[in-house]
DNA sequence: CTGAAAGCGCTTACAG
DNA sequence: CTGAAAGCGCTTACAG
């Protein structure tokens, strides 16, 4: 029972169908130059044998032709809009018989390493990859290289490559100018990691939306140190104690939103009335949310699918200029802004 | 730019070093016997020459050392629970140089097939999965044929194979002996799927609290259709519209419970004075709802990490009994359930 | 239309 | 201590 039973190999096939291996292959793939009569004999074998192609051999021979692999390299498998780039690439993948491979690098670049190694040395077809930073040279050294590469959220500042990313400028800008529209004209905004492209897009965006409707902008009520959790609750509490407190807050991702959210609450003050907030991100959970939250949601489902779209056009023609596409995002109206 | 780069092979640094390749993979292995001398020259040779091993050609060419890759299939990767599974095995994987191959079915048997496919033919070292349900051939067939498996979240019926999952039985329980013993009397229950085991042994938890409190069971106040957002919304409208309404709800995972909060929102009823409720599965985005959630954590990273580690041994100890092994749950106590 | 043979990049007995 | 050779399961020119 626990032995492991030989696996059918195209040796078996070829022997159960009294024809050479190279016969077999060739029914296998489809290739139109067997006869009728032998390739009914060999698909009889494979159905008896129970024969399934092992795909590590595939990989190893086959120089040209498609792997039937990509490699995922994400910086965290938490984070919901991630999770919504996962299933557009895997659908797309599952589509076309191919596996993914995921590498979770939690925003470590060590591991990013690691995991960029793995992958290479599985003989991928391509990477879809959301570099760390702005100038990730293993990423670089990766499409330097020749590997088929197209990046998420952020490209390279270094080096032209295939970007799929969503329109956070304008996004960022209609979240503030919802909440300018609704009457706040003092709005903190809680950026994440000033280090990331990202980032400063969304920053610009808050900034553009001051200056179309005439608001003047405080730079001390424009904050943020890192991209999670505990950065927003610390920075929520240093805005709601300040003595011009802002009536306003524009968050720049989910985990800050939620850092906000919780600190709010421990405060006991009322959203919208005491304090609004509109976050970037949307996630499922924002409408069971009292009261239910207004975001910015990204639609991460279709970034995964323009990307590995992307890639397979870039694994075909490796030549074709570097494409930049821009996914629009949507505001998500919903109780967390409105104004006394 | 764009032209790949031959990669470095065995042959390569064996030339370099002037030495023959079996001496290069010896090296690369640790082979003592080496000489200090050859050694140098030859580990001399893999910096200058940048050589990574060839992950795919070790895979096909060993049979008895591990492949350092493993097979991960997932029902559905949106929900946190296996997210955190999954960060508990990539983890101990990381520490291992191994990598995993994350297969996400979507609870589709037609996928999880597609995807036990695949991941045979890379050959790799075992799988973790968590059966689509009580019966899966599929799974059953892999273990059948030798393949190393583990469990995680719920069993196989006809067969004795590794288990890792909650103690659901107890963390229902828990969770319902909390609300009556806040004085609530009428508490419904919104199950999952009632194919899944999983839902069987939490309303075994939710029955038996009742009993030992000595409070009658109304089975009309026990429903369940799927394990999804929608059955939640569903039966929480049913549950609201009851002339007997209940005063709590005990839900048996998050997205029912997402479901749930989101009716009684809409609803306008305050938590927990019109309506108690407490779920099972614990979130990160328990504490930044408004009241905070009481919840039922089951402790995901290390369900992950105890599957990986059965599953490695398992590969060295193909015949050792199988272990069931459960991880404990915690009530986290929040506002969610007080009583008026 | 089909088969024999080379080779993808490794590992591992077997000689020496 | 080291090398030549076989072989893992495939694919693909090359003959015939």
């Amino acid at each position: 029972m626990k032995t492991a039973k030989t696996v059918a190999s195209l040796k078996t096939v070829a022997s159960l169908a009294g024809v050479s291996i190279a016969t077999v292959s060739r029914v296998l793939n489809g290739d139109p130059v067997v006869k009728d009569e032998t390739r009914l004999a060999v698909q009889r074998a494979i159905k008896t044998s129970g024969y399934h192609p092992n795909r590590v051999a595939q990989r190893l021979r086959s120089t040209n032709r498609s792997k039937k692999l990509i490699g995922l390299l994400i910086p965290d498998i938490q984070n919901p809009f991630y999770v919504d780039v996962i299933r557009g690439i895997e659908e797309y993948a599952y589509a076309n018989g191919s596996a993914v491979v995921i590498g979770n690098f939690s925003q470590d670049p060590k591991r990013e390493k690691l995991y960029i190694d793995i992958l290479r040395s599985e003989s991928v077809d391509g990477f879809i990859v959301a570099p760390s930073h702005g100038k990730d040279q293993d990423v670089e050294e990766l499409i330097n290289d020749g590997h088929a590469v197209v990046c998420i959220d952020r490209g390279l500042s270094n080096l032209n490559v295939d970007v799929v990313k969503s329109d956070n400028e304008k996004g960022a800008f209609n979240a503030v100018a919802h909440l300018i529209k609704l009457g706040h004209k003092r709005i903190a905004h809680i950026t994440g990691d000033p280090a990331i492209p990202t980032t400063q897009e969304r920053i610009a965006g808050y900034i553009a939306a001051h200056k179309h409707y005439g608001i003047r902008v405080d730079q001390k009520i424009i904050k943020g140190k890192e991209s999670n959790f505990i950065s927003g609750v610390e920075i929520t509490k240093q805005l709601l104690a300040l003595p011009d407190r802002p009536t306003a807050i524009f968050t720049a991702n989910n985990l800050l939103t939620l850092g906000a959210l919780e600190t709010i609450l421990q405060q006991e003050l009322k959203i919208p009335e005491e304090i609004a907030i509109v976050g970037f991100d949307d996630v499922y959970w924002a409408t069971s949310l009292n009261p239910p939250l207004t975001a910015v949601r990204q639609h991460g489902f279709e970034i995964g699918q323009r990307a590995i779209e992307l890639l397979y056009q870039r694994i075909q023609q490796p030549d074709r200029l570097p494409a930049n596409v821009i996914v629009k995002t949507e505001l998500m109206i919903r109780r967390s802004c409105g104004f006394k």
